[in-house]
DNA sequence: CGTTATTTGTTCGTATGTATC
DNA sequence: TGATACATACGAACAAATAAC
């Protein structure tokens, strides 16, 4: 007889730890042990639960805690995954997606999610130096490493001088070369925040993630060489998916 | 008679959307609308269950969502409430807790988690440029403002050049100034990583926060200035309560 | 191309434990 | 101590996505 992949420990403690907790240590273990490895398939809930003993929703909520701490991937309708190591994503003076994708051995592409002229909300209007209810363009884009997605960008420029921005893109399919159609060359970053949080649902469904799964959020400004603010960047990143690599100017 | 605080909306989708969602949807607007404010307690989970004329097991769920994405706080057995605002954490070339949380209005305190002498693992090993199992000088602190967890900062030294480390900072209470008792002064970040995950169990009864609100992981090497590397620091944020500010030098 | 089995997602039901005031 | 409020756990049924036939 083989041993069990799973196994909660019988301690005497076992009536101290929430059951689902000893369920998740459970499958832990049985990873980092190397039981279960990367991309192999999980039991099912309702198999799980029996081969425990336990109830399903209790083996779910175990499930659900590790696809939020990036060590399962959980797909409806067909099971549940050991995820795989995310990939390294970096950013440094100004951070090219396409770079950082084919960098890791992915595909990348990209897809326009929602684009217009719209009226700057607070967060907006604070970070470009506009007043609320100003015109700005916005674009917003999914963008995807071999067709998973990876993270959103929200671009907002102001819409006096960048008023068809999004249509331009379109066409260029670079932030970058966009910028050079309006003569704006080399620009940099000027202020950076970042936040991690659950997703919206909306951003999970783009995402095509777990809502229980966090977001990494990047925000960052940034200025033309005359030093006008031209860009509010607010980028979401599937949190599982990558580990931000911060690069050091020299 | 005045106008409820939560209601669901009535359209035509409302089965097309899972109730949970449309509860979450409905406390979200009574927030933005300002019907609830920061820091006010929302009815019990019975009552609200029963005003909606739905489970409560519903109910939860939608607060527990909300709890991840940092606009509710929990506390069990006391009530629900409305969070307040992050602060705002500023990193540069080294960050200085104490300053960082004295800058927000706060009373900046520590209190040591673990310290030893302990076998590095796999990460730390990679980071510091040892090999597995190599000795390594372990301090892991609990950074707090006004009593209220901040983060885990996990400091990593090579324990061949750093034996005492943990205690001279018992003593001295700032990194900073432990290592300039080393004669090291002036080091710089070499590398920085991020990342965004659910807290492990024992780092949510550490941050005292709910395990479904996300920790954000800051990572860096430091480096004296011969360029040998002294230190690997994982910090762990309660990302509900921070924002991170990274700074540009020019 | 529809049918069916499998698997995860949602919802209500019910009972009991535990922290706070 | 008792009342209140959140936490855990088992039970049952159906919905929805996916894959295989």
């Amino acid at each position: 007889m083989t041993a069990p992949v799973f196994t909660l420990s019988d301690e005497a403690e076992t009536r101290q730890r929430p059951l689902w907790l000893q369920v998740e240590d459970a499958i832990v273990r049985a990873i980092s042990a190397g039981r279960l490895k990367p991309g192999e398939q999980l039991p099912g809930e309702h198999q799980l639960a029996e081969e425990l003993g336990i109830h399903r929703h209790t083996v779910r909520r175990a499930i659900e805690s590790l696809g939020g701490r990036g060590l399962l991937e959980v797909r409806r309708g067909r099971g549940t995954f050991v995820a795989a190591r995310p990939i390294a994503y970096r950013v440094g003076g100004h951070s090219r997606f396409t770079g950082n994708i084919e960098a890791a051995g992915l595909v990348p592409s990209a897809r326009v999610l929602r684009s217009g002229i719209v009226k700057a909300t607070k967060d907006v209007a604070d970070n470009l130096d506009l007043k609320p209810g100003d015109k700005v363009t916005a674009l917003e884009l999914l963008r995807m490493g071999d067709g998973i997605p990876i993270l959103i960008a929200r671009h907002y420029m102001p819409a006096d001088r960048f008023p068809d921005f999004a249509e331009r893109f379109e066409k260029i399919q670079s932030i970058t070369k966009t910028f050079a159609s309006y003569d704006v060359i080399g620009y940099r970053r000027r202020a950076t925040r970042l936040a991690a949080r659950q997703p919206t649902p909306q951003e999970a469904v783009d995402l095509r993630q777990p809502r229980s799964a966090p977001v990494l959020v990047w925000g960052s400004v940034n200025a033309d060489p005359q030093g006008r603010l031209i860009n509010y960047d607010s980028s979401v990143f599937a949190a599982a998916r990558v580990s931000i690599v911060i690069e050091e100017e020299d």
